[in-house]
RNA sequence: CGGGAAGUAGCACAAUUUGGUAGUGCACAUGGUUUGGGACCAUGAGGUUGCAGGUUCAAAUCCUGUCUUCCCGACCA
């Protein structure tokens, strides 16, 4: 078996992962650079990621707004890190028509200044608190060169925004809203991920402290998947936030904000498929199952109807081939979507009353009695997502490398990459210089498990943390 | 934004060196035979050669500019 429209993994991984991003009908080029067409398939795994967030995130008590797409310039000054980080990427309008305009106008790279605004028009008591949004939107960043999923002028993503009474509370919000991701990218993805904070000269402009989900592709480079913000009182100090608590007194509130975006599809491409396409996990997948009749024939496509229906009942999502295309077409073009599992059926399993199943992780085939059918497919749904996150996570463990000695550091800049766990002192001197010397930068500090074991790998001075280095995307 | 490569039918490419009727394969449409790992036959449709200038009797081909895509770096979610 062999896909000839796709490169390679091993021999060119980009390039691989271009092509399965058009050979599985995910995405298209527009005629605007930078900015990326999502076709229905992949659009459709962006729908299922919608739900599942969007449900956990109202049940938390979030609730979806739609702020404006335009930030006069102005309002963007009012935070000076977080002007200073975003302006060489902002795109501006300067027209509205043939007319100049008398303050330019940015297309948002993030809404905080926006929420901010309104947070200062609709918080007055202790009693507003804690306010708990999200919206779902595209934002624009002006980038140089990009890639679809991983690197778009136009972003299409979702952010959340808090107010909170107390410090407390929104550190607390903070990590809630990271777990949820976690959970996310581990339960529906089958994506192990590093959770840990940000270096301060990594983190979010504007942010006292950002918090990642670091995912590792399976070429060894790291993919930021997600972040979770703490702001303490930074923005609503600078925009003059303020309510009264219960003894009348003027206080401050804290904030947070929180985001994901599409390029989780890149992150779960990258991770999971393979030379024959696309591999989805179960739980991501719009079609869980694809049938293939054999031979449009009456008693094989009665067959069909009849799975079906099962597979209704089930809620078990489906695609049916039946086109009169080739089988041997119709077998690759399933490997391609990345099916998890493909069931085919022809004269030679009707014969004995079976039906083949195929799974797309390992590509094993079994025939099974066309009556133990349905229970096969949920055993097996579930073993295919069990067997993609160990997989990935065994990929992960194996590139990644308990380093001590900083020459060590180089043995990551061979074709596979991955990541270094080092001992660090926290000066951003050090990163530098790591960055300078291998080009790795410095991924998150792991939350727990976290036991320095000897010096700075750079300096050799006293390590106050661990930390993960590797190269990212 | 620096370094490299490339734009010709939906896709992959040829014709460019030496200017002279734009072609092949796949995909697509119709009809037929097929269908257990990317089927076959026949017929057909599809192009201002990325765009804009210039040179020339004549430009896909030469020159200039510009846009886009890909790769490597820097930047970023």
């Amino acid at each position: 078996m062999n896909n000839d429209k796709i490169t390679k993994r091993d021999v060119d991984f980009a390039k691989w992962y271009t092509d399965i991003c058009k050979v599985a009908d995910l995405v298209d080029y527009s005629s605007m650079k930078g900015s990326m067409i999502i076709r229905p398939y992949g659009y459709a795994i962006w729908e299922n990621m919608v739900s599942v967030l969007d449900k956990k995130f109202k049940e938390l008590g979030h609730m979806n707004v739609q702020m404006p797409m335009f930030i006069p310039e102005s309002l963007l000054q009012v935070e000076k890190n977080h002007v200073n980080g975003f302006v060489p990427e902002v795109a501006w309008v300067t027209h509205g028509g043939e007319n100049e305009l008398e303050e330019r106008i940015c297309v948002r790279p993030t809404s905080e200044v926006l929420f901010c605004d309104h947070f200062k028009k609709i918080i007055s008591s202790y009693r507003d608190l804690p306010i708990l949004y999200n919206q779902w939107c595209t934002i624009v960043r002006w980038e140089k060169t990009t890639r679809p999923f991983l690197r778009s002028r136009e972003i299409l993503w979702q952010e959340g925004h808090t107010m909170h009474e107390t410090e407390e509370e929104a550190r607390e919000e903070t990590l809630r809203m990271l777990k949820v991701y976690e959970d996310f990218q581990r339960e529906y993805l089958a994506m192990p991920v590093l959770v840990g904070k940000k270096t301060d000269k990594e983190k979010f402009a504007g942010a006292e402290e950002t918090y990642t989900i670091e995912a590792m592709m399976y070429n060894g480079v790291a993919l930021q998947n997600a972040t979770s913000h703490y702001f303490g009182q930074g923005f609503a100090k600078a925009f003059d936030i303020k309510y009264l608590d219960k003894n009348n007194e003027l206080k401050t509130p804290y904030q947070t904000s929180w985001g994901c975006t599409t390029r989780m599809i890149g992150g779960l491409i990258m991770t999971h498929s393979d030379d024959l396409g696309l591999v989805l996990p179960p739980m991501i997948a719009p079609y869980k199952i694809s049938i293939i009749p054999i031979k449009l024939e009456d008693d094989i496509l009665d067959v069909v109807n009849e799975l079906k229906k099962k597979l209704d009942k089930e809620n078990i999502t489906y695609i049916v081939d039946d086109s009169n295309k080739s089988a041997g077409y119709k077998f690759a073009n399933a490997e391609v979507k990345g099916y998890p599992i493909r069931i085919e059926i022809g004269k030679k399993d009707l014969q004995d009353k079976k039906v083949t199943l195929v799974r797309r992780d390992t590509l094993e085939k079994m025939q099974i009695d066309i009556n133990d059918c349905i229970n096969m497919i949920k055993k097996l749904l579930i073993d295919i997502q069990n067997n993609l996150y160990n997989r990935a996570l065994k990929r992960r463990e194996s590139l990644t490398y308990n380093l001590y000695k900083y020459d060590e550091l180089k043995s990551l800049l061979t074709a596979d990459g991955g990541f270094a766990y080092v001992n660090w002192c926290g000066n951003v001197e050090c990163e530098n210089k790591i960055k300078d010397d291998f080009g790795l930068k410095s991924r998150c500090i792991p939350l727990d498990d976290n036991k320095v074991d000897g010096p700075c790998i750079c300096c050799n001075k006293k390590a106050t943390t661990k930390i993960y280095f590797g190269k990212q995307y």
